[in-house]
DNA sequence: ATCAAATCGTGCGTATACACACGTTCTGCG
DNA sequence: CGCAGAACGTGTGTATACGCACGATTTGAT
């Protein structure tokens, strides 16, 4: 028997948990777990506006404004306006910003291995697709659950 | 082909949509997502010490505290002086917390039905199963993973 | 071409998450 | 009994999450 708010309450403890852990570990690098996520998703996409930045974290553009404030402090990434549209700026990140990145990624490298040794391969697909689904269920709004496929 | 920050990602993604529709869900209530986790905590066990339910949250004792100050001021919960223990202060709902935390139950009611349409009953249990044991693997830095069992 | 509507970034306010330091009280060991 | 160390709550500081409102610019429809 499965109580209703299990699940809800299982998600939020996973991400708790993630989230303590990866700030510990990258505490003595200067920076956050939200940071490393934003400099992650400008290392698969260079030259972002805010707003497309904010919206693959996915994350508030208010919310990754202020992240870039402090970014920018550290010379991890620069802020150019945009070529073709002068309200928005676009986000890449510096040379400094591509090292730090790749020291994030082998300090971290240990907890996604720690998670994988948790669950088996095959529960891992599983696991990544479920919460795909719950997430896109949760995003959508509308009653039609048809067209989110690739996302 | 797993990437291999995908499945952080994805926990990440899952745990801010569900956080931010139910903050949407309760904003007609005065309460937060957050907050109504607290209350369910206290509505599973009463008289709990701050620290106690800061532990069963999970939750950092000082945001614990935070958010006791913000729901007393709305009169939802009470804190008394601990029988046995004069530097701890015990929890409780109030009359009013219990019947707000019942209109938050209804209220997101929709929500935990949304995510249980999106995956198979089966799927339910595994995705639990495989969550607890993620959240487990992440909280125990111990090397020998074995007695986590019941938790 | 013009003007209303949409979009972008900014700034502000509130709530949460956590680390850390502090004073108070309790516990347990000698 | 007395005292060191642990445990509890408090307070502070920083970072994130998000809503909302604002000015500036771009877009789209006429």
């Amino acid at each position: 028997m499965l109580e209703k708010s299990e699940l809800p309450m299982a998600i939020r403890g996973v991400y708790l948990a993630l989230h303590r852990k990866t700030d510990a570990k990258f505490a003595d690098y200067g920076v956050t777990a939200d940071q490393f996520v934003l400099l992650a998703t400008l290392s698969r996409g260079h030259a972002l506006t805010q707003r497309e930045l904010a919206r693959r974290m996915p994350s508030d553009p208010s919310t990754v404004r202020a992240m870039l404030v402090l970014l920018e402090k550290q010379g991890l990434v620069e802020r150019e306006v945009h070529p073709s549209d002068s309200r928005a700026r676009t986000v890449a990140m510096t040379a400094a910003g591509k090292k730090k990145f790749k020291q994030l990624w082998r300090a971290s490298e240990t907890i996604r291995t720690q998670m994988f040794q948790a669950i088996e391969p095959d529960e891992a697909n599983v696991l990544l697709r479920l919460l795909k689904q719950l997430t896109d269920s949760l995003n959508n709004d509308t009653r039609t659950p048809s067209m989110a496929r690739n996302a």
